[in-house]
DNA sequence: TGCATTTCTGCGTATATGTACATATACACA
DNA sequence: TGTGTATATGTACATATACGCAGAAATGCA
């Protein structure tokens, strides 16, 4: 069971587990606009980002300069369990308002 | 979301995440036949079920010598649907399995 | 009291993790 | 080619984690 402890372990961090609530309720965002949401510095929000993506969570586009996360298609049952749990779950919840609003308003200049 | 984090950090151990399945699926356990059927030592599996305690996911009882470990009654909805998705996600797991019927012949004797 | 059984915990050690800073990379555009 | 922007990463450091061993604590029983 590493493979599902391991997808527990990502979301273990509250920076990526918020990450990971926004993108499954936001679809795809840049890195910016995520740090932006996060009120965190970019390398340290790409930094957990590519974590997620090595545990397979999360997968990124390329769009000239700018990188587009977004929530990877789930594999298996258990991850699209994960995923239902934290778009349901965490609809509503203050730090999640707060990060989502923030998103709403940051620019990407 | 600090709290929701520190659930997700308590199962991304594999050793703790098969533990809260078995407890999800067996009810009140003691910690040898617990280790018994983890085919790991007492030690070990006492030091992550204290963990488990401290994050408020199981609760213990004595009896005796024998200390019987079960979940905790979920504070929330977040704790309340991992807790279902462990009982739903992983029955027939080919790991669970293996630990079920380990469980099942362990003796304490 | 003494001893056996079950469980827990203090300690040292090796490994893993998160962070900050500086720098490197990838790309767009002049 | 050179410059600016967005993102990623190497390095170093502090902290956290899991482990194994030995021994302690809690309980039951002779």
């Amino acid at each position: 069971m590493d493979k599902e402890a391991a997808i527990m372990k990502v979301l273990s961090e509250p920076i990526r587990l918020r990450l990971a609530v926004l993108l499954a309720m936001e679809g795809e965002v840049c890195v910016c606009r995520l740090a932006a949401a996060m009120g965190e510095p970019e390398y340290k929000v790409s930094r957990h980002l590519g974590l997620m993506r090595s545990a397979g969570l999360v997968q990124a586009r390329r769009e000239g300069t700018w990188m587009y996360y977004q929530l990877a298609r789930p594999k298996g049952a258990f991850q699209l369990h994960v995923i239902t749990l934290l778009k349901t779950d965490f609809d509503g919840h203050p730090a999640v308002k707060a990060d989502r609003k923030r998103l709403k308003q940051a620019d990407c200049k």
